[in-house]
Formats: structure tokens, sequence, C-alpha cells
DNA sequence: CGAGCACTTGATCGCTTTCAATAGCTGTGG
DNA sequence: CCACAGCTATTGAAAGCGATCAAGTGCTCG
């Protein structure tokens, strides 16, 4: 529970330079904004902030992944959200968090006090502007994932987070029609059974049926390959084809 | 399928001024807003976009309820936003829409065509602010719907979705106390499945149970009365009674 | 080597769905 | 006025899907 070494780096060559709230923002602003800033690094598996604590500080993941999650009495748990670089966390204007945080990965975070962050976004419509466009990705993404909650069956919802994750991949990587599409899970199974609305035990049997079914092939207990990702987006029970080009 | 007759509205007496998009602008924000503005009446049951719809106006709900609502190829349908007086519907920045949205009541929408309500936010720092603010709640709200959606159960569902409704209630006449809250349910047996993510068979077995149970009181199939809040908070599996109170 | 953790698989249980029948209400037209 | 269609809602019986309980595997790390 400690940091394990300093980070520093540059906003100029920041890898999330053109993604993260500061995405819009001129050289001047920049510049303010670098100044306001730190960093903290957080181990994996570490709670960044409880449900209710006051929220000090707000910032972008730089590299690594954390979780938004949701925990009744008696411990069943919901993820809400999915935190991967240039996300945003934390939310201005409001005094405490209504989420657990958790790193489920080494990670990084670029981070401001709120309060001075609060007055320069008063005075940086491009920040805001950032801010609102992501809020309303975010928005969609969460109810997107409401259907999948509310609606899909145990293999469609395994088949919908193995698509989402894929997706991402292709997207980072540019492969405009590479039939293979490989990557890491880089979740446990108990947590894609939070995030999914699901048991564990429901998890592994639903990846090892598609698995055994071909639509997805395993080279270790966390590394999927997708030899058609047409078949995983009928499996996912999406609409139609449409989407899966973007 | 027409509009039933011409509705027209001061904005200085308009019952949403104080919480919709303008609700942050001065006079001279509000006059160019109030030469940019129409208004657009639905009958009840009338769809106002259709998933994929080019967007072509965004506008608030001034009076009567809307859903916004997903659906899957073999016709399972997930409702993924309730939108109420005073809440916003479209998105700047997107060219289509997301969802289906559909007025589940008659309903009365301030609109404003899409280009030129842009332009105006790209100036108006009070429009970006308090639109900012609405989506933040939004996605809270989104949050925790999903944690009903992926674990609570039948039972917890119908009671949170009262609770939603009792609170709604009990905001707008500010009984700060009152033991007994009623109120009148606006969506029929399927559409509250579609939100909650049941059948209407369920739900229609879940509320009757809730009923003997005298959890709740019906005067009618759409009327409910809530006798005890905090057994009613109990039964929808909340954390504790703090949220209750606001 | 053994403890701890992540994961898999099997057997059974129970909640929600599915299929089906019926009741109550509203509006329409003979 | 009543018959009837169409819609909303309730209730029953049976089926199925995912949860729960339980055992066991494989891996990492001290």
């Amino acid at each position: 529970m400690k940091l394990r070494h300093k980070y520093s780096q540059d906003c100029s060559d920041c890898p999330i330079r053109y993604r993260a709230i500061c995405s819009h923002c001129e050289v001047s602003e920049l510049e303010r904004l670098e100044s306001m800033k730190f960093y903290r690094v957080y181990e994996r598996g570490q709670t960044i902030m409880w449900t209710g604590d006051k929220m000090e500080f707000v910032g972008s993941v730089v590299s690594g992944i954390a979780t938004l999650s949701q925990t009744m009495e008696d411990g069943r748990r919901q993820m809400v959200g999915l935190l991967l670089p240039s996300d945003f966390v934390g939310r201005p204007g409001r005094e405490n968090i209504g989420f657990d945080v958790v790193a489920t990965t080494d990670l990084v975070l670029c981070c401001f006090w709120k309060k001075p962050f609060e007055d320069m976004m008063a005075e940086t419509p491009h920040i805001l502007q950032r801010l609102l466009e992501m809020s309303l990705d975010e928005l969609d993404a969460a109810r997107e994932w409401m259907l999948v909650l509310g609606r899909k069956t145990a293999r469609e919802k395994i088949a919908s987070l193995m698509l989402v994750l894929a997706q991402r991949k292709s997207a980072l990587t540019l492969t405009t029609d590479a039939r293979d599409i490989a990557f890491e899970l880089p979740l446990t199974r108990e947590a894609m059974a939070d995030y999914l609305g699901l048991t564990l035990e429901t998890v592994s049997r639903q990846i090892s049926s598609l698995r055994k079914d071909s639509v997805i092939f395993m080279n270790s207990k966390r590394s999927i390959t997708v030899p058609d990702m047409g078949r995983l987006f009928e499996e996912a029970g999406n609409r139609c084809e449409t989407e899966f080009m973007n």
C-alpha cells in the first residue's frame, strides 16, 4: 500500500495527451494544468477512493485499469464502470464520490486538487467541453450496458464483454480487417461476474462453452483470440454488423 | 399522430425555468434562447425519435414523461432512462440518436434546432456548465440503476422503482416528514418490466406480493400509497436510511 | 512442499420466465 | 343498450436458467 516509485511525465509527450480532459487545451492552458498536476501510483488491488469519501482530488488514468463499483450491505457487488487510460476520475461539483474506485492493475493517475481544478474549469471552456463530451460518451456506454445487464443471457453477456475488449484492442492497434483479434483479459472471473451481474461460476462455465463452440480460443486462462468477429457479434446478440466496424 | 393544439409559453414563467439547461442563464442569454425556441406537443404513446435517426433538434421536457429505450432484434427491450420535466433530450456533438425516445404520457417539448443550439452552447458557458451538471447527474442515476438491474431480486427491483417514484413525488411536494406518500404510476406493467429487466407477469406478481405484505397500498391499479418509507427502503435493499431524507 | 488464490466442473435448488387462462375496463358500432 | 374487440392486469402451472453448494485442479510464491 505504498508508492513504489516516483512517476513523472511531461504533458507534451504524455500518452493520453490527445484523449484526456486536456485534449482540447491550447499551450497556455496546458502549461497551467502542468503546474497544477501531480502523479500518484497505485498497486494492483488497491482502493483509490471509497464510496462516500470526500473527494479531495480528481484526475485522469495515465496507464492501467481501474473499476467503479457499488456494494450492497450483504456483499452483492455491481461494477458500474471500467476506467481505462485517458478516462477521468472524480466529479467536479460534488463533494463525495458515489462509488468505490479500485485499481485492478498497477495504475498511474494524473491528479489535480479538486478546488483549483474547478476554478480552472470555470475559466476554461476547452476543459468544460471535453469533460462534457467524455461524460456523454460514458452515459451512452452506461446505457448500453443496462441492456446487457437487464436483458441478455449469461452467454450473451460474456460475448458482449469479449466484444468490448476486442473492439477496444482493435481500435488501439488500428488493424483494419485482421481476422484474428487477440487480447488479454484484464479482469479476474470474479470481476467479470461483478461487471456482468453473474456469479463467477457462471462466468467460468460460459467461457468454457464459448471455447467449446470455437467462438473464442484461449492460449491461457487470461489470453483470448477471436477468430471471427462477426460470429462473436452474433453471440453477443447485437443488432447487426454495422457497429462492428468502428 | 398530429399536434393537438399550439402551445406557447414565456420563458420568464416557464415551469422548468430553474431546473432545465437554461437555469444558469442570464437575461440576455435567455432572450437569445427564447428567440430560438419552438414547442412541439406529442400524444401519449407517440415515438419522438427512433434509434439511429438523424438528430435535427434537441430540447427540454416541459411537461409529461418520456422514456429512452433500446430494442434487440428479437424484441427484447430495455428502458435506459426516464425523462421527466426539465430533462434534456438529445446529444450535442453527435449526429444520430442512440435510443428510441417515446412519450408515455402527453408531452410538451421545448425545442431548438441542433446546429444553432450547438453554436450558442460554444459561446455560452452557462449552458455548457448546466448541461455538464445534468449529464453527470444522469450518469450517476444510470450507474445506480445498473446495480438494480444486475444484482437485485424481482421484489427489490419493484421496491426500488416505487422508491424512486415516491422520492420524486415527495421532493416536489416538499412534505418534510409526511408518513403517507401517495403517487400515480406513470408506467404500464409492461413499461415497468422493460425498466426493471423483468417480464410483465413478474412485475404484476411482485406488486401483488408487496401489497399483500402491506409495504404498499393501492387505491386502483395505478395509484400507490406508501405507509412507511423506511420499510420500502429496506425492501429495496438499500444500504441505509441516509439517502431517504434527500 | 504446502498455503493461498484463481479457476473449473458437477449436482441440486429455486427464482424468474414461459405458456396459458381469465378478469376488468374502455371505446366502437349494430 | 348490449355485444364485442382490444388492451391492461392478474393468477396458475410448469419449465429452464443461473445461483448455490461442493469438490477438485493448476499455478505462484514463500
